[in-house]
DNA sequence: CGTGAATGATACGGTAGCGAAACGATTCCA
DNA sequence: TGGAATCGTTTCGCTACCGTATCATTCACG
């Protein structure tokens, strides 16, 4: 089954989240970044630069910048892949989970107040 | 009645959405820029700079910023009140309108796919 | 009038993002 | 074993954003 969003629902919905996101106190990312964020937490692992370059359609330099933004937010971490010492695994952190439980909360509790 | 989203729908849609987003050629607008664009599309008018930075919560040069970044790139346009001419109301245009329009369709579509 | 408040814009110094190009480390493979 | 390919990072020059403080314009009110 489907998420039945009609047009103005879903633009009332992306409005009122993105108002209560820039409203609390949580560091605020680009929107680059938090899709970054969000790939990691939600697709299976293992993720590494180059995957998430070619996922989001970026360049490298893109991905290296946004980890280290993140890592130093404590949302990410990074750790050599030992079979291949070329790679970078990107793994989760306890932090960058709760941050996107908040950011979950944020999007269902405005949900919840969508005129039908 | 509500949108009714689950933790793990709430996240996997915005993963998708912004997914799309950053894929898409549009312009990549800040979280603050699309809060601001989508709180003047869909709040009704008038809306004025003070007004904008007391409901984002941020300062009065951050939606200067971002009515001129949006401005160039024609999402938004500024005219004086001429009631009193100190406020500057800010309007819509049709080009912001077609990128939500464009938004709105990439959360929907999006929105179909999610997984029950 | 004319003084103070209010509004939006600007200046400033600093930080962080961007794409393109080059770089070191590692692995592949001939 | 040695050259090419791959991976992530770094550098370069540039642009855009940030918060704080200040400015010009306009209005309100004594």
């Amino acid at each position: 089954m489907s998420v039945l969003l009609r047009p103005s629902q879903a633009l009332h919905l992306w409005h009122s989240a993105t108002l209560e996101l820039v409203r609390s106190d949580a560091p605020d990312l680009t929107l680059r970044q938090l899709s970054i964020l969000l790939h990691i937490y939600l697709v299976p692992p293992p993720h590494t630069v180059r995957g998430l370059a070619s996922t989001l359609g970026v360049t490298k330099p893109v991905v290296t910048r946004a980890l280290d933004s993140m890592g130093s937010l404590g949302l990410v971490r990074r750790s050599r892949d030992e079979q291949d010492r070329r790679n970078v695994i990107i793994q989760r952190t306890v932090t960058g989970a709760l941050y996107l439980e908040k950011l979950g909360d944020i999007i269902i509790e405005q949900g919840k107040e969508l005129p039908l």
